[in-house]
DNA sequence: CACTGGCACTCCTGGACAGGGAGTGCCAAA
DNA sequence: TTTGGCACTCCCTGTCCAGGAGTGCCAGTG
């Protein structure tokens, strides 16, 4: 494909992008310096919507890119431009006020929606590939614990336990130092096998709750593949004119759920640095119209996901450039948390 | 007031509600059994509209209710509808699945959208007016410490504190056996009290760091007035087409300002049982056109609020009925947890 | 005196239709 | 290979008209 095509593609997706109207080949030939005439960029045109990157939304009118016309844009075209000085320092500044982990997230996300002006998603750290630091155990009632389980990243995890016995203020003691010998400092993908043995390294008179508590342990470490997510935004689907063609319930169904949330950041094999994911590249049948930019985040190895979801026809350049500073900004951050 | 001039009202008021359009005379002549003519409807409705409690669209249309109409008809008309006993088994069942105060919020936010089709809205239990439980202090690094404090209504409160001294393991035990003879089981309300008296009480080389971690209990316990709350159903707004005048933009981007939520939850002062706001009676200016219902809960005394955000338009009877009836049940459930 | 039927009037709504404009495809010429 | 010209297509906008729903008012009735 000639030089010039691809010129005339990129004039189309960036005059597309911030006009959000059909381009014409008039429009391409005078606002662009192509040095030729909008007939010769007409020819280009019609080979370029024949290969499939652009299309027609109805004859006689202008055209815009199609997915596949984005995806060659994103690959060869789009050059990412590095967000301004003081973009930078408000990020640094906005983020280092965080005052716990789940600020972190919560400004993080926020921080997003705005920089890109789209709907913003952020996982929190995953818990699988952290490490437990800490484990505390508080009787409520003599039948009631809370546990509440502190990682390396961070995070807090609490539940309620039922004890099948009352418990004395010793024997919860007793509790917590057993499981705490047992599980600080392991990696939480290796729990599962050390907390199946707990129940047996228990006094005899505790071993059914130590059961118990085991019990709920695993359910809050293995089975707790649902992970949460924070979500911020969602003001921007109504920006450039309910960008979704149908209307925003679907959309904003989707949002509310974390299944889908999470489908969407990606699964937790994508270690790339940056995923972008144009219409149909989509797994999730409701986003098929969007576009999705995801990075990993995470102190040395990728501990969760954030990405922004916005319109196909969107600025891919700043988009990929503000989802990838805060990514790196935020693993920093966790970086000194360590 | 005539009677017949309520029942018109009423009539106008359901009839508006479910069919979302202007309703005319023959229309409520017809559908209720007044016994009257639709001529003497029209009498009837003239005076309403001069009252004050319909209007019309335009000349030639059927009426719809003011908000001073909608007033009327939740004062002296509405007859609250009591849940279906498969509504009532459906809230007791989800919300007795949750596993901690996290998932009682999640999931009573969940429910409220559904049973109400609209917007939820549900605070954290304040903090203000619950006791500690329990502090626990871990050390990340040996100039870094977690702070985590549990209240009695299960709420956990995690921060940075960042010590200006290494502290050894004999330290943080020290310090944290300090905090909690001092604090556990003190109201909140009371906390800045003893936390100011902190620093004095521990070992002379512990001062310092004792004096840290005292300013850190202060940030979370009084300053922190900026609570947290859940939010669901945002999907709702797109029912019944778009219920806002505008555009959606201004309520989805008040939707994710916390200060703008709390204002609408009410104030603390308003212990009543429900309260409904309906138009204008909202302070929140974004919220105009719209009705808030809320309730207070919590175990015994009010502890955080509740509610649902609709269009003016919303079946009253219902919704009331749903938002009474969740809110009661958290409050058994936070009860038992005491 | 309250209620009712009738009637003229208003105003919204949806469909039909024409004119203007933007953009294209193609062709012949440079 | 590029260019200017030209006919053509199709959307968009505004206008107009008929249909329909609902009202207000008035005179008549029990």
């Amino acid at each position: 494909m000639d030089d010039r095509k691809l010129e005339v593609l990129r004039a189309i997706v960036e005059d597309y992008v911030s006009t959000q109207e059909p381009v014409g080949s008039k429009a391409v030939a005078q606002r662009h310096a192509l040095g030729v005439s909008a007939a010769t960029v007409r020819n280009d045109m019609a080979y370029l919507e024949e290969a499939g990157y652009i299309q027609q939304p109805h004859t006689s009118a202008g055209r815009i890119p199609t997915a596949k016309g984005y995806r060659l844009f994103v690959d060869r075209l789009g050059k990412i431009k590095p967000l301004s000085a003081a973009e930078r320092r408000a990020v640094h500044r906005f983020l280092s006020e965080a005052i716990d982990l789940d600020d972190v997230v919560t400004r993080t996300v926020r921080l997003l929606a705005q920089l890109t002006h789209q709907v913003a998603v952020v996982q929190y750290p995953s818990l699988n590939r952290s490490s437990v630091r800490h484990l505390e155990l508080v009787s409520l009632t003599p039948t009631r614990l809370m546990l509440v389980m502190i990682t390396d990243t961070g995070r807090v995890e609490q539940r309620y336990v039922e004890t099948p016995a009352e418990l004395t203020e010793e024997d919860v003691l007793d509790l917590r130092r057993l499981v705490n010998e047992q599980l600080q400092g392991k990696a939480l993908a290796d729990a599962p096998r050390i907390i199946g043995g707990l129940a047996g390294l228990a006094r005899p008179e505790l071993r059914a709750t130590a059961s118990a508590l085991a019990r709920v342990l695993l359910e809050s470490v293995v089975a707790r593949t649902e992970e949460r997510v924070a979500v911020a935004g969602a003001a921007n689907l109504t920006r450039n004119g309910n960008f979704f063609a149908g209307s925003l319930r679907p959309i904003l169904e989707a949002l509310e759920e974390e299944v889908v949330l999470m489908q969407l950041l990606g699964r937790a094999d994508s270690n790339a640095l940056l995923t972008v994911r144009i219409g149909d590249e989509n797994e999730v049948a409701d986003f098929r119209e969007a576009t999705v930019v995801t990075a990993g985040y995470g102190p040395g190895s990728v501990v969760g996901h954030m990405g922004v979801l916005g319109p196909t026809r969107m600025d891919y350049p700043g988009t990929i450039a503000a989802v990838r500073a805060v990514a790196r900004y935020v693993s920093e951050i966790l970086e000194q948390n360590r």
